[in-house]
RNA sequence: GAGUCGGUAGCUCAGCUGGUAGAGCAGCAGACUUUUAAUCUGCGGGUCCUGGGUUCGAUCCCCAGCCGACUCACCA
């Protein structure tokens, strides 16, 4: 942060000096202009401003032409300036607020001595209050004609002024703040991103879902096969971790009664970043009692339409127009159009593909998925390890530390075929049912087929979206699982973390029930059509800047 | 973790074979009461990411590091 020049001494109030600045400086000249501001005996942090307008309301507004003769109707607008043209006397901004950007018109008559003053002292980036009617210029162009100006606050840094906007990728992110004013996309996923999680919310809620809050910090990181972040209480002197799974907390809450419960809540995971990966984000675990994986995929498949019937009206495809300008000279332009127009309703596009969300999404079952494209059934043993090693997949994992390798299990090694040779295929929406077991710890059997465990996922172009399971609540079976430990898993990346706590509850009667887990980023970024997970996350985790 | 690319004025970028850097916008001074990416005249502004090395001389070449992006690996 650039810091005001603290050796040249703050002239008094009384004086009306024009403090030597350096005028290469920018921040040094806007440093100045604050001072003359203060000695005009105005507060260049400005106080509060009643009664103003949102600039999108203001331009809903009906208006005449200035001088038409009508009197068109006072608004007050507060706002940053982002746009100066000065032409003598009068004075024209652009003001921006969250909601839009208007012309505001601004006469040395019409704002008084001061008002002119202050208006001479303002810089792009800085916060103004007018009131003034609202009209339409000779132009036509929908403007409020200011009859006062008040200063609401000094931007002592300048701000990126160029007409493309912040190119920079690390400033966008590093200098979020910036990114919102001049970035209109990063606002509007903003404003996605609620608007996902509000349907969410009201969805689940209107079938008597119960939202609950539970613990962050936890004595076993369980839930999840992933490395926890190691943290302390100091009070109680024990190591803690922070969640990485919401999971079982809820399912004992399933014990207890709430026999449909949900949270949406952050998780965090100590494991590399990308632009699928930020080290903390947001989940969605939902239990519903007596339920089972296809009561769930029904609730899946309506609560995903009901996000893109909400999210479609303001999802648009893009597409590049060349056209003349009045000097005729050859340009390019971005033309928008709403996503449901073209693509047909409940198709929202997907970096150059689309994504057609009409119910009802296919639904597949791994095994004829694995057996159409990997060429072999998944269960014979042979066959598997051929193609593994046809397909350049490893059937070994090899441990860095101890310099040895295992074999991975059979399961795993299908997994991996999957992963690698199925997956790329699958478009979707498509659900992906009837997991082999050995992969799935918290799942229950199929009671016909004990090697197959009653999990879908959801995937869309390659993309797990989301993931369930009937639940398994069979506790013998449940402490049996977390005590093996998978071959061909390290301990890292095995869920088996064995948390006795839950073993109690599930002996007490948890009732079959059908779970959902959702990653609200992912959902977010394929409905928004963002290809990065830090466009989606206001906040992502950067490396601290060096100094 | 590996590879590739990038870091030059407040912002967006250019800079040829190595000779200490330019443009547009922004800023400063001036003109203009209907402009709108305003226009016109003049002016100022650089730790060329950091540290080494090669060289008479490095923004440029070499090495190391920092930060970011992309691809891959990892990844419920």
């Amino acid at each position: 942060m650039r810091i005001p020049p603290t050796d040249s001494p703050r002239p008094t109030v009384s004086a009306d000096p024009t403090p030597p600045a350096d005028q290469s400086d920018q921040a040094a000249v806007r440093f100045a202009k604050l001072q003359q501001i203060e000695a005009l005996g105005v507060d260049p942090w400005g106080q509060r401003f009643d009664g103003h307008t949102p600039v999108a309301a203001v331009r809903e507004l009906p208006c005449e032409t200035f001088d038409s003769g009508t009197t068109g109707p006072t608004v007050r607008i507060a706002g940053r300036v982002v746009g100066k043209r000065d032409k003598g006397k009068i004075f024209f901004l652009d003001v921006w607020d969250q909601t839009g950007k208007i012309q505001v018109m601004l006469g040395a008559k019409q704002i008084g001595d001061l008002g002119w003053k202050l208006l001479n002292l303002t810089d792009l980036g800085d916060l103004i209050g007018i009131e003034g009617e609202f009209g339409k210029t000779k132009l036509g162009e929908p403007t409020v004609r200011a009859a006062t100006f008040t200063y609401l606050t000094k931007s002592l840094e300048p701000h990126p002024t160029n007409y493309y906007g912040l190119a920079d990728e690390e400033t966008r992110l590093r200098k979020r703040y910036l990114d919102l004013i001049y970035t209109s996309d990063t606002l509007r996923r903003a404003h996605q991103r609620v608007k996902i999680l509000r349907t969410i919310r009201n969805h689940l809620d209107s079938q008597g879902f119960l939202e609950v809050e539970t613990p962050v910090l936890q004595a076993v990181a369980s839930g999840a096969a992933a490395r926890p972040f190691d943290t302390h209480h100091n009070a109680l002197d024990i190591p803690l971790v922070l969640r990485i799974a919401l999971e079982l907390p809820l399912k004992r809450l399933l014990v207890g009664g709430i026999e449909k419960v949900y949270e949406i809540g952050r998780v965090f995971r100590n494991e590399g970043i990308s632009h699928k990966h930020n080290p903390e984000f947001t989940m969605l675990e939902l239990y519903s009692a007596y339920g089972d994986l296809f009561s769930i995929m029904d609730l899946t498949e309506n609560l995903l339409v009901a996000c893109v019937d909400a999210i479609g009206p303001s999802s648009f495809v893009e597409r590049t127009e060349k056209y003349k300008n009045d000097k005729g000279e050859e340009q390019e332009r971005t033309i928008r159009t709403p996503s449901f127009e073209v693509l047909g309703p409940r198709t929202i596009p997907w970096g150059d593909k689309q994504v057609n969300f009409t119910p009802p999404f296919q639904r597949a079952k791994y095994g004829d998925l694995f057996c159409q494209h990997v060429g072999c059934d998944m269960q014979d043993r042979a066959a598997v390890k051929a193609k593994a090693s046809e397909f350049k997949v490893p059937d070994k994992l090899h441990d860095e530390k101890t310099k040895t390798s295992v074999e991975k299990e059979h399961d795993v090694l299908v997994n991996d075929l999957f992963s690698e040779v199925v997956e790329p295929h699958l478009v979707g929406p498509v659900f992906v049912y009837d997991y082999p077991a050995a992969i799935c710890p918290l799942t229950k059997r199929k009671p016909s087929e004990p090697h197959i465990a009653e999990r879908f996922e959801l995937y869309v172009h390659g993309m797990e979206l989301a993931n369930a399971y009937t639940e398994l609540n069979d506790p013998i079976t449940q402490e049996a699982t977390f005590r093996k430990q998978l071959a061909g898993q390290s301990e890292e990346d095995s869920m088996a973390k064995l948390d006795d706590d839950f073993i109690r509850a599930l002996r007490h009667g948890m009732p079959p029930a059908g779970g959902l887990g959702i990653g609200i980023d992912r959902l977010v970024m394929l409905l928004t059509n963002t290809p990065t997970i830090r466009d989606v996350i206001l906040f992502p985790l950067l490396r601290p800047e060096g100094k």
